[in-house]
DNA sequence: CAAGTGCCTTTATC
DNA sequence: AGATAAAGGCACT
């Protein structure tokens, strides 16, 4: 199947995957790999036209948030010279719409890790938890589901590279199989109703109940503020802030929990109803300058 | 190459 | 309330 993106839908799908939002994606080939739920995919990019195989139209769109007006939203969080190199530099970078569950699972894991160890981890879980599934003679995971990772233990866990992540990983997965959370209502709810909600459960603090609100739920107004960000306010934004608050925040690599409000009240602020892509926009153009 | 630092933080404990 | 420490282990320098 093929679609071809016109000229008001600007998308890049490889700076989209590279970005740091979602950690189970392989290029292989020329071809981008991807599960979701039971069935593998898999997608390219050639100039304007968008190729996929094995899934529909709708569940690209949707995924890959191409429904997003993102002309309007890079006007929209173009609000400085920061911010509007970031958006032409790196122009195409939509928010995914995750399943929100390997999303939240995913966040936890993230804490204090780096990317190339998230991955391993989440590569690791889903094989050992997951459901192989072969594509074109190639073999893949499926994300485990909350039934089978509710009923691992600890050690498994562990064993997979999760350290201490791995009884917030486990009580969650209990907490969403048993059926007093419900994942899937969040999206209903306003981005401050989700994100308290999501704050209920073991592993999961502000900046995770950020990442997950933005990247699955569709919360886009959600600003994440992990050591990166802080950095680039620190670096760009001081002048928005007493310089009091800025010796504070700068002397500790991450910020405490009314600091991190502060900070990402103030890009809800700033920003506005998109902040959510003014963060990943800043948080990959300040990576890439190394 | 070994050792040190950093990592898309959260929670427990003062 | 607000600061501080502890919690895997891997990747990068």
């Amino acid at each position: 199947m093929k679609l071809l993106l016109s000229h008001s839908c600007p998308f890049n799908l490889d700076i989209t995957l590279c970005c740091g939002q979602v950690f189970r994606w392989n290029k292989i080939g020329g071809w981008w790999f991807g599960v979701t739920g039971e069935k593998v995919f898999k997608i390219r990019q050639i100039g304007e036209e968008l190729e996929f195989v094995n899934v529909d139209e709708d569940f690209v769109k949707n995924y890959f948030g191409l429904n997003d007006d993102l002309p309007k939203i890079l006007s929209q969080i173009s609000k400085d010279k920061h911010a509007k190199t970031a958006a032409e530099k790196f122009k195409g970078l939509r928010i995914l719409r995750q399943d929100p569950w390997e999303c939240l699972i995913s966040y936890i894991c993230a804490t204090y890790k780096n990317i190339p160890a998230i991955e391993k981890m989440l590569f690791n879980l889903s094989r050992k938890f997951g459901e192989k599934v072969a594509f074109e003679g190639l073999e893949f995971y499926t994300f485990p589901t909350p039934a089978s990772l509710a009923k691992a233990n600890k050690r498994e866990l562990q064993e997979c590279g999760l350290g201490y992540r791995a009884e917030y990983v486990l009580e969650t997965a209990k907490r969403v199989h048993n059926d007093d959370f419900h994942l899937e209502n969040l999206k209903k709810l306003s981005y401050e109703k989700a994100r308290s909600e999501l704050l209920k459960l073991p592993g999961v603090g502000l900046k995770v109940a950020d990442c997950v609100s933005l990247f699955s739920l569709g919360k886009l107004e959600a600003f994440p503020v992990d050591v990166w960000i802080k950095r680039i306010i620190v670096k760009y934004y001081a002048s928005h802030f007493e310089s009091e608050f800025v010796k504070k925040i700068s002397l500790h690599k991450s910020p405490g929990k009314s600091e991190y409000e502060k900070l990402s009240l103030f890009g809800r602020r700033y920003f506005g109803e998109y902040a959510g892509y003014a963060q990943e926009y800043l948080y990959h153009y300040e990576r890439m300058q190394r």
